[in-house]
Parts: structure tokens; sequence; C-alpha cells
DNA sequence: TTGCATAAACTACACCATGTTGATATACTG
DNA sequence: CAGTATATCAACATGGTGTAGTTTATGCAA
């Protein structure tokens, strides 16, 4: 069936205890690994009714992911409003704190035994922002070296890359220091833009 | 059982047959959803012989994909001989063919369908590659600003996002200009050395 | 508070992919 | 050419998927 009433008491708390159990068993065993039957007997709900509100796993994972990007969203927010120059890496510390509370959620998404639709879902989140950084900075040389399509993709997943590295070593530095590193990484390429 | 004599004729044809079936697959409807019984078929090939010869297909994948870095190892490994400063861009050219020549099995197996694990061998590859590189190169201001482990994951990351991008769509540029690109990227995250 | 409506639980089922077995036919190697 | 290894074939147990019908319980609105 898959449609019930959102507003229930009932139905909000199955799909929470779901979504929950989903995340949990993710991070013990991967994505791949998991049966419905897991799900289910993790969040004390009939595998029945899984199939009510969710087409399969995949389903689920897919709003799961969704849930993850808005929640995401939020610290960036903010960064958008005023994209000076400095104020850039103060603003990275809020998004790879998120990173760093789901950890381990992020180290299996994206790892190995992680999810390639995930990594990607989040590469163009990441481009978006880029593109709309990019639009708000004061107009300056565009005539850039390299096509900007080129230098936006090697940017974010590079990017994506050391966040990865991150959290594959146990977060080795301080969010603060990542977040400098990063900023460095990325201003080295934009030759554009006049060493101050 | 899986141990057949790796020298018998029959051996070679069915396990040709059975990895060049996976290939063709891949590139038709991604690696996730293809069942046993579409390598058989295609390969012609029964299906309990698969068996015999293959866990599954995770194991037929491994050593597909093994011998798909065997063969992009090749045309590199002239790369390492002369690391000149120049000479690298040249280099990249026949690495960069043979992605475009197995253009839809890197497109599938990199993509959102994609296999993460893949993805993973292919950026330790790569990082090996830098790494090699690195050693043989003329000593200088080993003093990078950043952390080499930093640095190299950038490097690779980026490098392989770009080639993504480049294949999702559908190489709108030759080869030489992305090898000249790619040469320039990773020379600007290169501040110690000189500009020559 | 009570009754109604709707969601959850339970049982049962058909379906499909997996991986294995034992018997038989086929074909490579020496 | 003979012997042995490999491929084929039919059959089966197992386990995960998704659905149907029925009963139980629980939240909601009057």
């Amino acid at each position: 069936m898959l449609n019930n009433a959102v507003g229930d008491l009932r139905t909000r708390r199955t799909r929470l205890a779901l979504r929950d159990a989903l995340l949990a068993l993710i991070e013990e065993k991967g994505f791949d690994a998991i049966i419905v039957q897991d799900i289910a007997d993790r969040a004390m709900i009939n595998r029945v009714t899984f199939y009510k509100h969710y087409r399969d796993k995949y389903d689920l994972l897919e709003q799961t992911m969704q849930e993850m990007l808005n929640e995401l969203s939020a610290p960036v927010a903010t960064l958008l409003q005023e994209p000076t120059n400095h104020a850039v890496v103060d603003k990275l510390v809020p998004w790879l704190e998120h990173v760093a509370a789901h950890e381990s959620f992020y180290r299996m998404m994206l790892g190995k035994e992680g999810n390639a639709a995930f990594a990607a879902q989040l590469r163009d989140y990441l481009e978006g922002m880029v593109e709309q950084t990019i639009k708000r900075m004061p107009r300056q040389s565009t005539t850039a070296t390299l096509p900007l399509p080129v230098l936006r993709r090697f940017a974010t997943a590079g990017f994506l890359g050391v966040v990865m590295w991150w959290l594959e070593q146990n977060r080795p530095l301080p969010v603060q220091q990542v977040a400098m590193q990063l900023h460095q990484l990325i201003q080295q390429l934009m030759p554009s833009r006049t060493q101050k």
C-alpha cells in the first residue's frame, strides 16, 4: 500500500524507528549486508509493516540520505551570506563537526563497502554550494585558465577525498586544522585570486 | 570445487567467456543488477560451471578488476622512468586513452550505480603511483605547507573526479587537453616547486 | 469516554536467486 | 587413443523478497 497518514503518531513512530535502525545497522555492517528482516528486528517492527512504509531497503535509504543532507545544509546556510575570504574557513567548521558527529555513518557510506549513489549525491550537493558561492563572489578576473566545471569537479572531489581520509584515519587532526588545510587547498586552485 | 587446471583449453575459454560476459553486462545494466544466470547465459556457459570457477559474482568481479588495473599499469610503467616535469603530461595520454577505450566500463563502475570498492582500489592505485613518483623526484624543499597524505589524497581524489566528469559528459574534450588540465591542476597544488 | 478508522501484527504463501550434489556426456592432454 | 578433467543437466535445500488476508491494538475526533 505504502500510503499511511503521515500525521498519525503511530506512523511517525514507526518510520523513526526504522530510520534509526537502518542508521545503526549501516554503522555496524554496511548497507549491502543488511536485509529487511534486520531492520525490522532492530526497530522492533514487524517486517510486513516495513513494506507498508517503504518499497524496499533502497527506498528507505534514499529518504534517510535526503534527511542527512538536509541536516548537513543547516550549518552551511549561513556560509552563503558572507562569502568573505577568511570567514569561509570558520564556516567549514560546523560542517565538519556535523560529519564528525555522524562519523561511522559517513565512513561506511563513503568507504570501500560504501554506496556510490550517496557519494555522488554528496558531491553534487557540494558542487551546488560551490556554484552559489562563486556567483556571490565579487566580480574579478573570470578568465580562469581552466574550464569552470573541471575546476569545480576537481575541487569538490578532492575535498571529499580529504574528508574520507580524515574519517578513515579516525580523525588524526582536529576539526579546525582540517578546515584550514581544505581552505588552503581550494585557494591554491584559484590563481585568478590575487595573493593578498 | 573451484580448482580447475588453468592450462586446460576449456578452462581458459570458459573463464574468458565469463569475464567478457560480465564486462558487457556491467556496461548494459551495472554490476548490482546482474545475476549469475545472466552471466552464464551471455557467456553460453552452464550456471553450475560458473561456480566451478568463481565463488560468486563478486569473486569474478574482483579478478576482472585486477586485470583492468594491470592493463592500466602498462602505459604508466614508463612514466616512472623519467619523471621530468614536462614529460609527465605526455605520459598521461596513454593512460587516459586506456580509460577511453573502456569508457562504458569505467563510467559504470565509477558512476552513481557504480562500485565503491572499485573506485577505492583505483584511488589507491593512483596514490601508489604518486608516492613512487615523488620518491624519484629531485630533492627539493620537502617542507610542504600541508601534510603529504592530505595533499596526496586531495590530488588523487580530484584527479579521479575530473576523469569521471570527463566520462559522464561523454568526453567533451580531447585526451591531450584533459591531460594538460589535469597536469596543471596538480602543479598548482605543489607550491614547493619553483615556477620555472 | 466511547466508537471509528487506521495502523500494526501475525500467518501464510508464491517467487526468485543462490549455491551445492550426483550422475552423465564431452573434449582436451599426453 | 585412452584416461582424466571439464562441462552439462536435473534436482534440491536454503534464504530473502514482496504480497494477501485476517485479527489485534491504538491513536484520533466527536
